[in-house]
DNA sequence: CTGAAAGCGCTAACAG
DNA sequence: CTGTTAGCGCTTTCAG
């Protein structure tokens, strides 16, 4: 027979159950087990945690007991004393968008898997110095450890953040104090153009985003400087004039497209800096009768879902794993274990579709 | 001067200070405020609380006190004393999917508003029933309420919960005891084909998904009962060979639509049940050759993003509304306020862009 | 190897 | 109005 819960330890108030049909479960504490078991609390504990200095015999009967009652240690009740919350928080600018929703997913996994609970948290108006202060603030204590995706932080933020018994880990914004998943931008950018360039192409428009604020992680710029080097290592000069600002949106990818395409001399090939502006540049390319590869060759970044249907060459970043990264340099700096190891992402990868083609010195239109 | 923390009021581990330049801050407790203000712990959590019994010039001191000691409750040590953890959790099949990663978006931003954190936890598998049940487990009291977004509960598992001090809130699914956002999804499906008809189509195609398990929220199946009322409203029968399977991805979109554009007698229109099918729909009718919408009207549902940029008519259905929605129910009811209100989800609204237009009985394909 | 006891930091009656 | 006294459920020395 199962030991009961009949007559729990201690004075209990003598709640009346509500009006549920059935009352609701009393959940088996610690003592309970303790006394089913014949054993103490603080042996139910060590049995149950994997510690040492338990006898096997009366680690098997607590475990048995345990089951039994299906008892479950509080995790919340026992923050106080242990110190630790076995929860870590992703803080990013946005959720709901295909690269912060996949970082998410890839953090969640991780963390699942080690039975670490996932907070997310938006910093919305990143603008906003103070909310990002104002975030970590509220987590204080709440969590063992935050992970802060394309989050600008200030110098004082980072200053601040010692000061706090949490372990953090960064994705793209670098903190030289801090882990940081480091996304080599300037390295996606060269790939890019280096396709483009292999393929005989070099008059080069580029589908780029808003200037961030250069101390911080500046993601376009950096692909953008990694464009410039490819073309000058074949010698040639990035026009600037062939950067178009797409705003990282399909709609803006559009627009921008619209804008290099109604040029005296529109690119022969365009470089948008994520895929969401190349969908955009699709569209574009489609109302003006430009033909996808022949007139116009186009490349992505990401690998969004979208780029394999509709044939977009692209430079993968296995976005998710940037997340799962992240999350494992932390759950593994949390476990005290060797917290100074950089997470490495993976490799960006050139994945080549159909919408990049051999330039044609002879160009169809002016057929 | 600002109150010291120099001698904390309990004896202190005397832990030496980590090898980091400055020694992390200990942070106040709740003794330290006492102590400063020169009152009871007990006056210091009521004067914080905003609670009553609290003389205004007591409170201001200690406010004033604590804002000093930049004391921060620890919610995580309050748990245990007051029972609540002030979280809250949203279980979705996936993260990191269009849907659900604003649906996640939606009920962050509540929460957050309100002080409450949100856990997120998916259930991938939903397959496996334990897996819910385990989810579940895992969350118990560490969560004062959770959000099951889309995941299908069997009727055991709704009992499981009831035994639980859980508030709970589901989105799609129904079950009869708790509070349920209802997506409207025969009104959709209605809505859509009414706009077809009304063009004067009578011939539809639907890219349709998998049926799900009846007895619960089955999606597709929903919508197309919607479409066939529609349509016998008009005195058409749905002819089923008319409804594919798009998986309700944009890839799987494309080969459904491929397969109804390459019958014998294509239809004029199509009601793909989401956006993404849409867009595959899209694709498969540019490379057939086929215009949309002047030999192919198309209608979709959601109101992506990309939606908007492909000019694509759609049923808008306030994604992170349906979030949002739900988090303030369960919100609602966790604040003891009358939690029976059942939270109503934006009305799905038909929003006319250019893939739709009026039937033309002579086919231009057959001109 | 095990138990007793002392908290973790805060809240919640219950007296004043 | 305010302080005192118990804990919440678990972990952790420190003895045995």
């Amino acid at each position: 027979m199962a030991p009961s819960l009949v007559a729990p330890p201690r004075a209990y108030c003598g709640r009346v159950a509500e009006s549920a049909p059935r009352p609701a479960i009393e959940r088996a504490t610690i003592e309970h087990v303790a006394l089913a078991a014949g054993v103490s609390v603080a042996t139910v504990s060590r049995a149950l945690r994997g510690l040492p200095n338990v006898a096997a015999a009366t680690r098997a009967r607590v475990q048995e007991v345990a089951r039994q009652l299906d008892y479950r240690a509080d995790t919340a009740a026992s923050r106080p004393a242990a110190g630790r919350t076995d929860t870590v928080a992703v803080v990013v600018p946005m959720i709901n968008s295909w690269y912060f929703s996949n970082v998410v997913a890839g953090a969640e996994a991780v963390c699942a898997e080690s039975g670490y609970d996932l907070l997310v948290v938006s910093a919305p108006t990143a603008a906003t110095r103070h909310e990002v202060i104002a975030t970590v603030e509220a987590l204080h204590r709440r969590v063992d450890g935050v992970i802060f995706a394309e989050v600008p932080l200030a110098v004082e933020e980072v200053e601040d953040l010692r000061h706090r018994r949490l372990g953090v880990v960064t994705i793209g914004q670098e903190t030289r104090i801090y882990p940081a998943v480091r996304i080599d931008n300037g390295r996606i950018g060269e790939m890019a153009v280096e396709h483009l360039l292999d393929l005989g192409h070099r008059h080069i428009g580029i589908l780029g985003g808003q200037a961030e604020d250069p101390a911080h992680s500046d993601v376009p710029g950096r692909r953008i400087d990694g464009a410039r080097a490819a073309l000058a290592a074949a010698g040639v000069q990035l026009d600037p004039t062939l950067v178009a600002n797409g705003a990282f949106t399909v709609d803006g990818g559009r627009q921008a497209t619209l804008e290099l395409l109604s040029r005296s001399d529109p690119p022969t090939a365009i470089f948008a800096l994520s895929d969401e502006m190349a969908f955009g540049a699709v569209l574009a390319a489609r109302e003006l009768g430009v033909d996808i590869p022949r007139e116009l060759s186009l490349i992505g970044v990401d690998d969004h879902e979208v780029a394999q249907v509709i044939g977009l060459t692209t430079i993968r970043q296995r976005v998710a794993e940037h997340g799962a990264v992240a999350a494992r340099a932390l759950l593994r700096r949390l476990s005290g274990e060797d917290g100074s190891l950089e997470p490495v992402p993976p490799e960006p990868e050139l994945i080549v579709r159909t919408s990049t083609l051999r330039y044609r010195a002879v160009d169809i239109r002016s057929a």
